[in-house]
DNA sequence: TCAAAAGTGTTATCTATACACCCATGT
DNA sequence: ACATGGGTGTATAGATAACACTTTTGA
């Protein structure tokens, strides 16, 4: 190092953003909220907060999920820190942003009013306040790589789901059409989901057997360095 | 965000450590220093440094190597930021870990003496101060992941190799051993190489053809999504 | 009985792997 | 002439991609 005293060095704020990722069962969302305080007050923001001095940045993280979904227990990973120095117009603040997976249906729906959160289909986000657009933009890439070959894709549904919803998933997060029997036959042979005796009768006459990721098996896979698509 | 004024948050010393990987046509290495300054003086660290205010922490990071390598234009990308609370036994710093690809010939070895640097296989590694080793970790899989699939392995050798010199590289990568005839075919697949007319005569009575890498052809590809192995 | 979505198998193509011999050259 | 490492092709197996019809059931 340069200069060995920490006492010579500028400390900075830190803070920490999240990408709440959400599923609708057709589309692919990003929950935003209007930021309640100056600077850039009103304008869609990402929800974030400041690294207190007593937690680490994934606490924080989880700190500020909580306090806009009401949730515990997230699926949440940190994606990147962005550092550029005037990146917030009221000071030097670098921040570390997470991307986060839920449940859409699982989440506080009276927090959003508090919040004045709202999801957003990820292509139709209105403008960001700072660097949160590229934050987004960097969180869809990071999704897309680890729902291939990390069972995180599940997170974004109920802990029932149907082949057909899993599908609708995929297509969502890829932008891309996928031949069922196809996306059938790849998923069944990995080997980590479990077929209930249940359908769900919603969505068609017929019923599509409910599944659930098969946690246990997937942990006692060796390798783990699944293909899922 | 849960408190709305920047100035009730603690701002905290934010580092870069840089995980500096090289290959010696054997062996993957990383290069560590002699830590000159407490707290744990003398023990072998990553190279690191602050961030100043006036500069991002990839500028900071590529100031570090500077100043140890002696080199501009480092392969650099942002790794992990590490931040639990007592990671620095001096106070509280959070570390945004960066990880480098340099063709350890090109360094200035001047330099290792200033710096008491030294390089070590990533398999004997000493001990480290703090978290570094975990860094260090974390850098060994985002380079296997990442030479995988984009063309930095060719950082870390001279402008001109030849394709045993590129092939020991992913050996040691993989740790594994690899088909030559395999190997071969699927790197000119690519099309991103371009054969020299000479060849490299060090090694073999023979001697190997030299490459380089066809920076203009993989920036007209559409896709960038390769496969190297 | 019909409309709507679920479920299911086979074939063709592409990709990955396994494998062995000749070549060029310096000593 | 021989030892050393470089260079090359083919055959097999495995993975992926293309493709269409039957089933169930509520309206």
């Amino acid at each position: 190092m340069d200069i060995q005293n920490y006492k010579l060095h500028k400390k900075i704020l830190v803070a920490v953003d999240c990408i709440i990722f959400g599923f609708d069962g057709s589309e692919l969302k990003a929950l935003l909220i209007k930021r309640g305080f100056e600077p850039e007050r009103g304008k869609w923001s990402l929800m974030g907060g400041f690294v207190g001095e007593d937690e680490n940045a994934d606490k924080a993280a989880l700190r500020v999920l909580h306090q806009l979904t009401g949730m515990k227990d997230v699926y949440v990973e940190q994606l990147h820190t962005f550092t550029d120095v005037n990146r917030d117009t009221a000071g030097r603040v670098i921040s570390i942003a997470y991307f986060a997976l839920i449940n859409i249906a699982a989440h506080n729906k009276q927090l959003e009013q508090e919040h004045e959160s709202r999801w957003f289909p990820l292509d139709k986000m209105p403008a960001l306040i700072f660097d949160h657009k590229k934050m987004v933009e960097k969180a869809k890439a990071m999704l897309r790589q680890k729902v291939a070959t990390h069972p995180v894709g599940f997170e974004l549904l109920a802990k029932k789901f149907t082949l057909p919803q899993l599908q609708n998933l995929y297509e969502a997060i890829y932008e891309t059409e996928l031949d069922k029997r196809n996306f059938a036959k790849k998923m069944l042979s990995l080997g980590i989901l479990k077929k209930l005796d249940e359908k769900e009768r919603e969505s068609s006459k017929k019923g599509a057997f409910y599944y659930v990721f098969d946690t246990v098996k997937y942990r006692k896979m060796e390798s783990n360095a699944l293909k899922f698509i």
